[in-house]
DNA sequence: TAGATTGTTAATCGATTAACAATC
DNA sequence: TAGATTGTTAATCGATTAACAATC
């Protein structure tokens, strides 16, 4: 399995393959072609074909891909057969969204520990987590080694976090904040903002 | 303003240099040149002109861009300039995230109804609206002339929903659930899905 | 005027697609 | 074997960048 050299743009296509592969299998469906997952994915078959091959190719010519097997191979690739440890940072009304959400426990993404700098909210347990102070940030997570993180403080405060939280190591950052961080090489941020994805629709509406 | 054939990927960035002029603006900040624009949203300046000439160019030769007057322009080309009626269809966990939310209004998306198929929750209020039962969605939206709606249903009740807002013209999306939708020509769709966005950053983490 | 910075073009880079030999 | 479909290459398409004349 080749891996060097794939563009971004292919490894983010790789997850929503996984998705579809997992609820092909739950419907009970076995193998399926590039065509007919494309149709599915709103994409053309070559370029599935094309992605897959950057990690070497899965498929068995003239009868397609075995479903279990390359979602097996793509969950590997993605490093998805663990359970990822992640802290919350900002326990607002969207960070104790996110820590009452089981959907990222159940896609093997484990909220361990929840951060925030009012006195009112410290201490207290929201979805099975308690509530830490920021100022014990450092002190809990290098220890823990841990790498994912999301952001969930005021956008003001979203890239003095941000410093520490890579600072500790941190190298995977879901950021909630309407803001453009800054990170050092090595360092993902992916950008959860549902006011730019609407901004970005509204240039076609009429009206 | 000429404005035809502006690529997509164009107009998903336009919303970005909105949101930092927006902070610019109010750090008190007059001008700024394309080249220090870009090193604050890590792009090179060249796309960011490249990007402005696709609708006639706003700068000034030698001085740059008038804060407040590029930034009125680009609201001007998304549309922003009026509050966007938006609904809520599934009112989980999720659906009464958004409901809470504040950030919509605030950014001009005033969320008008929400709709459910739970006879625990319709009738209910939730942050300012009334829950609807799902079968009157049509009977709600279509004099309404709504074009933009939140999907927050399980994934797969998706597409049944996605379908019948279709049919009654809403035209954008915002898809919290975690499967692709399949619509006409002529509708947007933005997936929110962090889960993805993560899976897409374990890639590059060892471990 | 001199310096700065735009708007724009051409060159480069990278991603997608079409086509097809290989082969199950 | 014949039909289907992959893996891969070359061609195409589109986006980004470099460069610079125009000009504030």
């Amino acid at each position: 399995m080749k891996c060097e050299n794939v563009p971004e743009i292919v490894v983010a296509r790789l997850p929503l393959y996984v998705q579809k592969l997992n609820q092909l299998l739950r419907e009970g469906k076995g193998t399926i072609s590039s065509e007919e997952l494309g149709e599915l994915l709103n994409m053309s078959s070559s370029q599935i074909r094309r992605d897959f091959a950057y990690f070497g190719g899965f498929g068995k010519k003239g009868s397609g891909y075995e479903i279990i097997s390359l979602m097996e191979s793509l969950r590997e690739i993605l490093n998805l057969n663990q359970i990822w440890k992640m802290l919350v940072v900002g326990v607002g009304h969207l960070g104790q969204a996110l820590l009452h959400y089981n959907g990222f426990l159940r896609k093997g993404f484990e909220i361990v520990a929840a951060f925030d700098s009012s006195a009112d909210i410290i201490g207290k347990k929201i979805g099975g987590v308690v509530v830490r102070d920021i100022e014990e940030l450092e002190k809990y997570i290098c220890p823990e080694k841990i790498k994912i993180a999301a952001i969930t403080v005021p956008a003001e405060h979203a890239q003095a976090v941000c410093d520490r939280l890579v600072n500790c190591g941190v190298k995977a950052i879901l950021n909630y904040a309407p803001v453009t961080l800054q990170v050092p090489e090595g360092v993902k941020v992916s950008r959860i903002d549902p006011v730019l994805s609407l901004q970005t629709m509204t240039y076609y509406l009429q009206d």
